[in-house]
DNA sequence: AGGTTATGTTAGATTGATCTAAAAATAAGT
DNA sequence: ACTTATTTTTAGATCAATCTAACATAACCT
C-alpha cells in the first residue's frame, strides 16, 4: 500500500515525533531566506544548509509532497501556510532557548546558538511553554531577534546596518545575527554593543574606514566589518 | 578508502556530535540489562528497545566494531570500559534532566521520563555542567535513582521490593523505576510514597493481598502490584 | 539567434537503522 | 542422540538524507 506521508498541515500540534529534524532545519532555512528574497532558489538553500544542490532538490521535493512548500522546478520555493507555521514554531523554540540558556543556565551570548540549534527540534510543547513562562513570555531573544508568539505572529522591526548611519545620528542597537561568529559576539558584548544600547555616531571615516561612536559617555572606534554586523534602529 | 568508524574509546569527551542517538540508546539499554544479568542476550536487548532481534544483532555488531561492547555470537554482549563510560554519561544526563525538569521547569514526576529520554542525547558538556551546578550537584534523581558522577561513579544502594517486607518492618522509600507508567507515578505521589519517605508495615494480607502501611500517621492500603513497583531500604 | 556558463534536476550509490524471511546454531524433551 | 523448539544470525529490502556524476534548463552575451 502506498502510505502517504503526513505532517503538520494536519491538525494542531501533533508533535509527530517524526517531525524529522532535517525537515525542520530546511524549513527554518527556507523561512529565513524567504525574508531576503522570494522565491528561494535551490542553490541558496543548499548553500545555507551546507549540502550539495542535488540534496537540496530532493529534500525540497519531499517538503513539497508534505505540503510545507510550493515548488516549481527551476524556479524556486515558497512556504505554504503550514510550512510557515512550522518554521515559526522552530524559530520560537530556537529563540526561547537562546534566551533561556543565558538567563537560566548562565551561558554567554556567544555560546547559545549552537546548542539552541540542536535543542529546538526536541523540546516538547510542554517544555516550550514552561520555558516561556519562566522567562515571562519574552518578545525578544538575547540577540534582539523577535520571538514568534505561540500562534505564529512575529514582530517586525525596521532596522538598518550600523554602517549606514551618518555622523550625528542617534540609534539603538536592535539586533546582532545570532549566527555571527563567537569571537565577534564576545567583542561586541565587551564593547557594550548589545541590543537595547543607545549611542551616537561621532565620526565615520571615508573609504569604508572605522566608525566612531559615543556609547555611555565613552568613545569607541569600530571597524567597518563590525559595523556591518550590527543592526540598529534610529531612535529619537 | 575504508575509513574506520571511531568513537568514545578515543580520548576525553570529544562530543563526537555523531554520537548517534541510537548508539547511546542501545548502550543505555545494555547497561541497564547488564545490571540484572550478564552477558546480555540479543533478544533481551531487542525486547527492551522494541525492535526485532535481527535489528539488535546488527546494531550489536556495530557497537562491537566501535569497541563499546564485547560480543560473542550466540552467547551475548558485555560492555567494554569505554562502553560503560558512555552508558553512564547518558544515564547521568538522563537523571540530571529528570530532576532539572521538575525543579527548574515545574514538570511533574510522571512527565519527565519521556522528555529526558530525548534530551539526554543532545545536551552539551557545558549544559550538563550548568544543570548540575544549578541543582547543586545532586546525587539522586526524583525517582531515587543515583546520578552517576561526572567521572562515572555510581552510588549503589541496597534495596528490596516493598512487597517483600514483613509486618512491623520500618523502611524508607528508595526508588521507583522512572519508566513506570504515569498513572502509577501520580498515584504514588498522591499517597506520599516518594523517595525518602519513611513508613511502617502494619499488615500484609496473604495470597498476594494488599499491604497496609503507616505513613506520617495515616494508614494506607496498597495493592500488591503497587507494592511490587516500590523499592525500599529497611531503615533503623 | 546561438553558444557558453551557471544553475537545477535526475540517476544511481552510500550509510544508518530498521524490517521480513530464511538459514543456522543452541537448547530441550523424550 | 534425534527431533523439535527457541534463539540468533544472515541475507536482502526499505526509507531518509546525503553524495557524485551526468544530464537538462535557464540566463547571459555578444
Amino acid at each position: 500500500m502506498p502510505e502517504i506521508e503526513t505532517l503538520p498541515g494536519g491538525s494542531s500540534s501533533q508533535r509527530n515525533t517524526l517531525n524529522h529534524q532535517a525537515i525542520e532545519d530546511y524549513m527554518k532555512t527556507i523561512y529565513m531566506l524567504a525574508q531576503e528574497e522570494t522565491p528561494v532558489s535551490t542553490s541558496r538553500i543548499a548553500q545555507a544548509r551546507k549540502v550539495k544542490p542535488a540534496s537540496a532538490t530532493s529534500m525540497i521535493q519531499r517538503l513539497a509532497r508534505l505540503n510545507l512548500v510550493r515548488y516549481e522546478k527551476h524556479y524556486g520555493v515558497t512556504l505554504t501556510e503550514a510550512g510557515e507555521k512550522l518554521a515559526l514554531e522552530v524559530l520560537r523554540h530556537h529563540r526561547l532557548l537562546e534566551l533561556y540558556l543565558i538567563e537560566a543556565l548562565g551561558f554567554t551570548w556567544d555560546e547559545v546558538h549552537e546548542q539552541a540549534d540542536i535543542l529546538e527540534h526536541v523540546i516538547s510543547e510542554k517544555m516550550e511553554e514552561r520555558i516561556a513562562a519562566v522567562l515571562n513570555h519574552p518578545e525578544f531573544d538575547p540577540h534582539g531577534d523577535p520571538i514568534p508568539s505561540k500562534d505564529g505572529v512575529l514582530i517586525r522591526v525596521e532596522t538598518q546596518l550600523l554602517s549606514t548611519l551618518q555622523v550625528g545620528d542617534n540609534a539603538c542597537v536592535s539586533r546582532i545575527p545570532d549566527d555571527s561568529n563567537s569571537e565577534l559576539l564576545r567583542y561586541l558584548a565587551e564593547l557594550g554593543l548589545v541590543p537595547g544600547t543607545a549611542f551616537q555616531v561621532v565620526q565615520v571615516a571615508p573609504f569604508d574606514g572605522p566608525v566612531t561612536i559615543l556609547l555611555s559617555g565613552k568613545e569607541k572606534v569600530i571597524g567597518r566589518q563590525v559595523a556591518d554586523s550590527v543592526l540598529v534602529e534610529v531612535c529619537l
